[in-house]
DNA sequence: CACGCTCTAATTTGATCATATTCTTGGTCA
DNA sequence: TGACCAAGAATATGATCAAATTAGAGCGTG
């Protein structure tokens, strides 16, 4: 009868901690997004199973899962890797982005409030450190971030869920655009887009956004070459 | 010698028997699509075990795909159950399949075939027997079915899938509606746009599209009061 | 004689299952 | 009413089976 775990456990657990499976869709879903995972890659269960120090199982359904998003691709034998996008890919996943993300930016300009634009505020200004000091990775956790909150003011689940789809489709391509280009390179859209906000002009939002994805998505097309 | 499997599995294997997990999942969609799952009913993984007589592992990752799919919810303790659709869900999913529906209806039409064009018309006529004799079920595989082939027709996968994910999670709804409206009350309008097809007129296809799409979600959107 | 092809065996990896553990829940008793 | 307890279901592990890729040896040919 050890207490350790019973004490205060009944009524309410303040973060009743994730499942396994979850933990391990996460980290992967990072790594995908931001860190190691390069389009075309192939990805073995096993080699999870070890990377990660988790079971078979929590690893084989967080691929599952993946593969569902987009994120992953099942080669048909029992092989999984990376997807890797070609010109038509791109050209649909422009079109689902601007409709899908400039909705999204019309709703949330709808709700926004003033303690959400200040947030918004905060990442961009770590997202122009990050692009400042050079640091790939900061970039797009913190351009990743600043969309996602956005988003979340939209009170859309179904358009948000739709959206961070389309990020873990095209998110590897355009890690590896940036890690060849640097991050010089980048006019700050961000910017039209607070101001939109902070002016509640709906469609205002959705123009500045429709701007940001088709400067994102640009960089991805011109690393097609 | 029976050429069933043997004859030139060398190379390319024509059928090679599909995993379970895939199987399963493959049954359970068209639970969800077509049949016994209703809105807001739980489903148990053990409960899938004995119904379909498969191991659970595989169910398991079946409903990690359907979950990420948007076709059943995860309801934070461990329970899962099929999404009960509100009002601002139901909006966004008409936004969502009028902006990506019509545009896969105007891709596919500039690719469209003549054979495909006599495919679809044989699923709308076996479409036209379902109504006029009352059969939901046969109906809602008809119809899913007139869509899935038209898609096909766009050569855009990614946007595709979104378009199926979208059907996942308003299936179990419009078979609700129509189980209780019956199949008396539906104008078609595939053949608008099987006349747009004909004529290879875009801008027609997608308004035909927008047509039954707004049919369709309103049928539901009625059923929620 | 050397190069290449194919068939086979071994290793690697994926798929599945049986089982142990943990958590939720509903009932029961103080 | 509140807390404890038992039952059932989900989570997670490791082992086992099956499939596929790869490496290598043997054979044939230029």
């Amino acid at each position: 009868m050890n207490s350790s775990q019973s004490d205060a456990s009944n009524v309410a657990t303040p973060a009743a901690k994730p499942p396994a499976h979850e933990t391990v869709y996460q980290t992967i879903r990072g790594q995908i997004l931001f860190g190691e995972l390069a389009p075309g890659q192939a990805v073995t269960i096993q080699g999870l199973v070890e990377a990660l120090g988790a079971g078979m199982t929590p690893v084989r359904e967080a691929i599952r899962r993946l593969i569902s998003d987009g994120a992953l691709m099942f080669q048909g034998n029992r092989r999984v890797s990376v997807p890797v996008l070609d010109k038509n890919d791109l050209v649909q996943l422009i079109y689902a982005r601007k409709t899908i993300e400039c909705q999204l930016a019309r709703l949330a300009t709808e709700q926004v409030q003033p303690s959400d634009i200040s947030a918004l505020e905060a990442i961009d200004t770590a997202l122009d450190q990050a692009i400042s000091s050079g640091d790939v990775a900061g970039y797009l956790v913190q351009n990743y971030q600043f969309h996602t909150r956005l988003y979340e003011l939209a009170n859309a689940p179904i358009l948000s869920d739709l959206a961070d789809r389309l990020w873990l489709q095209f998110g590897p391509s355009l890690r590896v655009v940036c890690g060849r280009l640097g991050t010089q390179s980048f006019p700050d859209r961000h910017k039209d887009i607070l101001e939109a906000l902070r002016r509640k002009d709906p469609e205002l939002a959705a123009l500045a956004m429709e701007r940001d994805v088709a400067q994102g998505m640009d960089q991805i097309a011109q690393g097609l070459e």
